[in-house]
This record gives structure tokens, C-alpha cells and sequence, in this order.
DNA sequence: GCAAGGTC
């Protein structure tokens, strides 16, 4: 019988995939030394090789880690530059070890070895990973016909068994695409972050009386998120106000008092605002000119990923983004919730969606909205743009009474439900009726929405959408004098520090770190004290004006605060304005309970000093990390070779690294400049 | 004492 070892990334992945194939016939074995491991064991039909004598099992992440050989790890052993050509050396770390002894124990015994890691590039690596240990206990996997890989992207049971009857190769290119971040990384991020450290830290030291500083690191994701947080510092900062005017319309219509918006919204020209109001009075009536009433609809949510998961934590959970990954971790280890670490916005046509919402109909407060779904108000949820190919959108597994989870457990579990239920249901529908005057030369409009089914929301307090108040019964070119109308004098307002959504949302943009590693990132800045946090509040409108940005992408009210408190427009900016209006007398606005980022002296030195230094494409910008994503592109499409890749890309960093160091007055100066306080 | 990426 033919024997074969199959190898997933993570426990997870091999106990789905025994469960799947291997029934109830499942031997499992502990393996010594990971409490984790487990090697399953049962006979299976492999298409290609019949009835086989299959064991599966794991590994943790990578197999293998680099570094550069002891001799060279004492920081002051060699100059940091010297890591630009420096061996390194690929070796199982300790505590892998008992991993990697198992595979090379379990590879002895096979005949052929079947890859189950996740279907990304980092899988793709961790594949090969496994391959060379395999390697090591047999010979017969140097011959690479006899290593195989599932494609698949889910652990539901038919995926998988179509998984197993059609393997497929390993993608060495995306392997060697990630064997180039990982050898760039390294030696980019050793040296820089030495070189820094050595250079800075006697200054800093003496700052510190003599205590010996803390690192200072520069990594080709946390520069960039660090770049974020500086660059707002200083929009903020170097904010100036501007006047600007706008003319008010407002007039009452069976009892009901409208204003009406200035299609210009305001200008910064205070003689032209004059000039079209006096026509507006010169006209004395205002026409209106049209009445229209529309459906309208509010989408439901797309499907959740982890930046979103993320993004929401913070403006609904109150939760930032590293503690929301802890517990979905915790969730998700249970058996609640799919794999926390998706880039998926799209559920596969083929999975059993209906089956999953059945499950929910069990029990929580979304039991009857579940029922509802079951019972034929389900509708496909919405497919967004992205798909890793490795994972499904985050969604619930598995009943569970919120009962037996802890608090925060409980409210991230709720969302990930409620998310959920709510990409099944239809959109919320409404009517928006806009009544358009004209009024001297200039148009003015109101707007009314009636909410006439909830779907959706009703299972998502998240979002809010209410009808607004009745607009009174205007006909198209009814004629009025205006109650009243005004010239209104209001000024721009600074933006807000960077909340952690907005980061979240930047570093995913620009291609900052991945899923699983972008709230690390932000934890790491705030360890190397290059940045603060602190509860964000909204700035205070001083204008009392709703135009312009919409507020899609603003915090919204805990579930609990939702409904009832809807006023004027609906959604959006009536409750910012709402919020403003009980907001500081200091000029700050309310607490918002999301954490905004604000640099540290030695955040803003690190930023500014490098900027001083006049490279053509900034560390601290994310055009160097973009650029190495597009490099590791070109290998995956076989145009580049690791080996040009990194070569350039060593060579760039060699030039700035260089370049930095013949430039380090710059750096230095803007630590002594914010720092240590010496003016400048 | 260093990076970023997996994962427990």
C-alpha cells in the first residue's frame, strides 16, 4: 500500500482534513515535544495511487528560521554594513525542533508527501520548508515528482476531498518571491536598525542620565507605519484655519422648518458670497424646480476580512486592533469562528452558507433573525475585490451560547455573527425624496429619507440608517419668499490624529504588512516609543455645518446606542453633529473610544531626520516596500530571479544606507532638535 | 538587543 505523509501549516488544517478524509477511522498520536502536533492516521483512495496508508500532521507557521552565524550576532562584532553580504545560515530553531523531527520521522516511512499548506506565498514557502526537512529522513524526496500539494482555500468536506484528488505542484517561484523578503528583511532590517542604534544611542543615553536607551529599529513595514503617524502630526500641526462663507436657506412649510443646502456648499471668497446672496434677496422668491423621489437602499456589509475585523474592533468593540486579533485567535482555537487571518472578501458560490446560518438559529440574540434567513429571506451576500485563494471571509463554524465566553469574547464573537447573518440578508431599502430650488442664480436643495424596510440592520446595530424628518409637501414650481436666509461665516477645521482605523486602513492600502502582521506592526512602534496613543476625540466643527466629507468612514455608536437617537439627516453627519454639540467647551470634541496615534520626539526626529537627508524615494515612505511587493511579483510571474531581486534591491539599500551615513549630522540634529530639547 | 512572516 502506498504510504503518504501529508503536512498542513497549522493543527487546524490536519485535523480538518483527517476528519474529512479519514471518517471515523482516525488513529491519532501525540507527537513529544509539541503539545500542539498531532500525527492522524487512517487509510485513504488517493486517485493517483489507490487505497493509501495516510498519515497527516503539521507544522507551526515556518519550519525554518535565518540568521546570521554567531559569531556575527554581538552587535559590535562587525560593521552593521558588513549584514549586506554576511552568510546566513538556515537552521530549525529549538523549539521547532520536535516538529521538524517528526517530519523527518514520518518522512522515513513514506512514499510520497502531500503538502496542506494555506494556498498564499508564504505557504508556498513553508511547502518547500517541509520539503527539505522530508528530505532529511529520506532520500526519496529529492526526487520532487514525489511531493505533491492540495490546492484549497476552505475546510468544508467537499473542498477538501476535491483537494485530495487533485494535487497539484509546489510554486517554487512564490516560494522564492518569499525566500527574497526574507533574506531582505534580515539583512536590511539588522543593519539599519544596528547602525541606528549604535549611532543614536549615546546621545539618547545621556539624555536618559546614563541609563542605556532602548532600540532603535528600522524594519521596511514599521518606518512607513511610523511615516503615517508623523505626516498627520504635522498636518495637524501646521493646520491653518480658512474662513470661508456659505448662504443659509430656511423655510417653514406646514409647521415643518427645511433647510435648504447651497449647491456651492461654501466659498472661500467672502464679496462673491455676497454678490450671489444679494441676487438670492434682489429675486425676494425662490422656485422650486424639482421634486424627486427615489428609491434608495443601503448596502449590506461585504464579507468579513481581517482588516476589517480590525477596523471594526476599534470603532465598534472598543477594542485595538491587537487585542481584537487575540480573541478572534481564542475564537477561532475553540471552533467558533473561521481562520481570523483572511484577505477574502468573497464566499465561494459552492459553500453551504444556509447550512452555517442554521447553525446560528440555535440560540443568541440573532436566533429569530437567523430563522428568518433559514426560512427564505436569505440573499447571497456581495463579493468584494479581493481574494487570497487561501482562506474564506471570517465567519461563524459552529453554534455557541455567548454565555460560555468572557466579555470580550463575547462582543467580538457577536460581530463576527452579526456580520455574518447580515451579508445574507437583503440590503435595507428606502426612499430619498430631494426637493431643488432656485433662488436668485444659485440652487439650493433638501433632502428627506424614509427607511420603508430594515433588513439587514436589523441584525447589524453597527450600521445606522433612519428616516429622517418628514419633508413638508413641496410641488415642483411652487414659488415662496424663504423664512429666512443668511450669509453664514464658518472656518475649516484641522483633521484629528490618526486613529487606528485610519492606519489600519493606510498600511492596507499601501501594501504594509499582511492580515496577520499589520497590528503587530502598530504594537511595535508603540514598544520602540515611537509613537503614543490616546483616546481620540472628534474635532470640534467650528463652522456648525454639515458638508463635505461624508461620514461612511467615522466611528459610530456602540449596538447598545443604536437607534432612537437619529436626528435630521439620518445618518452620518447628523450624528457627528450630535456628538459635537455635547462635546468639550475646551474645543475638544467627545471621546469617540477609538485610540488615536501621536509621535513620540524621537518618532518625529527618526521621520524628519531621514527626510533632511533628501533621498529620492523616503524610508519612511511606503514606495520602498511597495516597490519590493511589485519585485516579489516579478518572481512569482517568472520575469526576475531571487537572486537579481535581492541583488538589487541590496544594492538601493546600500546607496541609502551609505548616503545615511554620510548624512548622519541630519539625524542627529533633529534628536537633538525634538529630543533633547535643543531648539533649532 | 536587530526584520517580517508564519503560527500556539
Amino acid at each position: 500500500m502506498t504510504r503518504i505523509l501529508c503536512v498542513a501549516e497549522k493543527p487546524s488544517i490536519a485535523r480538518a482534513v483527517s476528519n474529512h478524509l479519514g471518517g471515523g477511522a482516525v488513529n491519532t498520536r501525540n507527537v513529544r515535544g509539541n503539545v500542539y502536533i498531532k500525527n492522524f492516521e487512517f487509510t485513504y483512495n488517493f486517485q493517483p495511487w489507490g487505497q493509501c496508508q495516510v498519515t497527516v500532521t503539521s507544522v507551526s507557521g515556518h519550519l525554518l528560521t535565518n540568521d546570521f552565524p554567531s559569531h556575527l550576532r554581538k552587535w559590535t562584532s562587525c560593521d552593521p554594513s558588513a549584514l549586506f553580504e554576511a552568510r546566513i545560515d538556515t537552521y530549525v530553531e529549538e523549539d521547532k525542533k520536535p516538529i521538524a523531527e517528526n517530519i523527518k520521522t514520518q518522512a522515513r516511512y513514506a512514499d510520497k508527501l502531500y503538502i496542506w499548506t494555506d494556498c498564499d506565498r508564504e505557504g508556498e514557502n513553508i511547502g518547500t520548508e517541509i520539503r527539505s526537512v522530508a528530505q532529511q529522513g529520506n532520500q526519496r524526496f529529492n526526487n520532487l515528482a514525489n511531493t505533491v500539494r492540495a490546492r484549497f482555500s476552505n475546510v468544508e468536506r467537499a473542498h477538501i476531498v476535491h483537494a485530495a484528488q487533485n494535487p497539484i505542484q509546489l510554486d517554487e517561484r512564490q516560494s522564492n518571491a518569499v525566500a527574497s523578503r526574507i533574506e531582505l528583511d534580515l539583512r536590511i532590517g539588522a543593519s539599519f536598525t544596528r547602525n541606528l542604534t549604535l549611532n543614536l544611542q549615546p546621545m539618547l543615553q545621556q539624555h536618559n542620565g546614563g541609563q542605556r536607551s532602548q532600540v532603535i529599529s528600522y524594519g521596511s513595514c514599521q518606518f512607513p507605519t511610523l511615516g503615517f503617524v508623523v505626516e498627520r502630526y504635522f498636518r495637524v500641526r501646521n493646520f491653518i484655519p480658512e474662513t470661508f462663507w456659505a448662504i443659509k436657506v430656511m423655510h417653514e412649510k406646514d409647521g415643518i422648518k427645511v433647510s435648504f443646502r447651497w449647491a456651492r456648499n461654501h466659498l472661500f471668497d467672502r464679496m462673491a458670497v455676497v454678490i450671489l446672496f444679494e441676487r438670492c434677496l434682489t429675486a425676494r422668491t425662490a422656485r422650486v424646480t424639482k421634486v424627486q423621489t427615489k428609491p434608495t437602499s443601503k448596502w449590506k456589509p461585504l464579507p468579513l476580512t481581517t482588516v476589517e475585523l480590525q477596523k471594526c474592533g476599534s470603532r465598534f468593540l472598543r477594542m485595538d486592533s491587537h487585542r481584537v486579533m487575540q480573541i478572534a485567535e481564542q475564537l477561532y482555537q475553540k471552533g467558533w469562528i473561521s481562520y481570523p487571518r483572511t484577505e477574502t472578501d468573497q464566499f465561494d458560490r459552492g459553500m453551504n452558507l444556509q447550512a452555517i446560518i442554521q447553525k446560528q438559529t440555535q440560540g443568541g440574540p440573532w436566533a429569530a433573525f437567523a430563522q428568518n434567513l433559514v426560512n427564505g429571506a436569505f440573499s447571497q451576500p456581495r463579493s468584494g475585490h479581493h481574494n487570497d485563494k487561501a482562506h474564506p471571509p471570517i465567519h461563524p463554524v459552529n453554534f455557541v451560547n455567548p454565555t460560555q465566553l468572557n466579555q470580550e469574547e463575547q462582543r467580538v464573537h457577536e460581530f463576527v455573527v452579526r456580520r455574518f447573518l447580515a451579508c445574507c440578508s437583503e440590503d435595507a431599502k428606502g426612499s430619498k425624496t430631494e426637493i431643488t430650488l432656485l433662488y436668485g442664480s444659485e440652487t439650493f436643495t433638501a433632502s428627506g429619507l424614509v427607511v420603508l424596510a430594515r433588513n439587514y440592520l436589523d441584525v447589524y446595530p453597527y450600521d445606522r440608517w433612519t428616516s429622517s424628518q418628514a419633508l413638508p409637501d413641496f410641488r415642483e414650481g411652487e414659488v415662496f419668499e424663504p423664512a429666512e436666509a443668511r450669509i453664514h461665516e464658518g472656518q475649516t477645521s484641522p483633521p484629528g490624529y490618526l486613529t487606528e482605523p485610519e492606519l489600519i486602513g493606510l498600511m492596507d492600502a499601501n501594501g504594509i504588512g499582511t492580515d496577520a502582521t499589520m497590528a503587530e506592526h502598530i504594537s511595535k512602534i508603540k514598544e520602540r516609543q515611537y509613537v503614543n496613543t490616546q483616546p481620540h476625540t472628534r474635532p470640534r466643527r467650528r463652522d456648525g455645518e454639515d458638508d463635505e466629507a461624508d461620514d461612511e468612514e467615522g466611528e459610530a455608536p456602540e449596538p447598545a446606542e443604536a437607534g432612537g437617537r437619529g436626528r435630521g439627516r439620518g445618518r452620518g453627519r447628523a450624528r457627528a453633529r450630535g456628538r459635537g454639540a455635547r462635546g468639550g467647551r475646551d474645543g475638544r470634541g467627545p471621546n469617540t473610544g477609538v485610540q488615536e496615534f501621536v509621535p513620540t520626539t524621537l518618532g518625529v526626529a527618526l521621520v524628519e531626520g531621514y527626510e533632511n537627508m533628501g533621498f529620492e524615494t523616503s524610508l519612511t515612505k511606503p514606495f520602498l516596500r511597495k516597490e519590493m511587493e511589485q519585485n516579489m511579483l516579478l518572481i512569482c510571474q517568472g520575469q526576475k530571479t531571487k537572486a537579481e531581486m535581492v541583488h538589487e534591491t541590496l544594492e538601493q539599500y546600500r546607496a541609502v544606507y551609505v548616503h545615511s551615513q554620510r548624512r548622519l549630522d541630519s539625524l542627529q540634529a533633529a534628536v537633538r532638535k525634538y529630543v533633547l530639547g535643543e531648539g533649532g
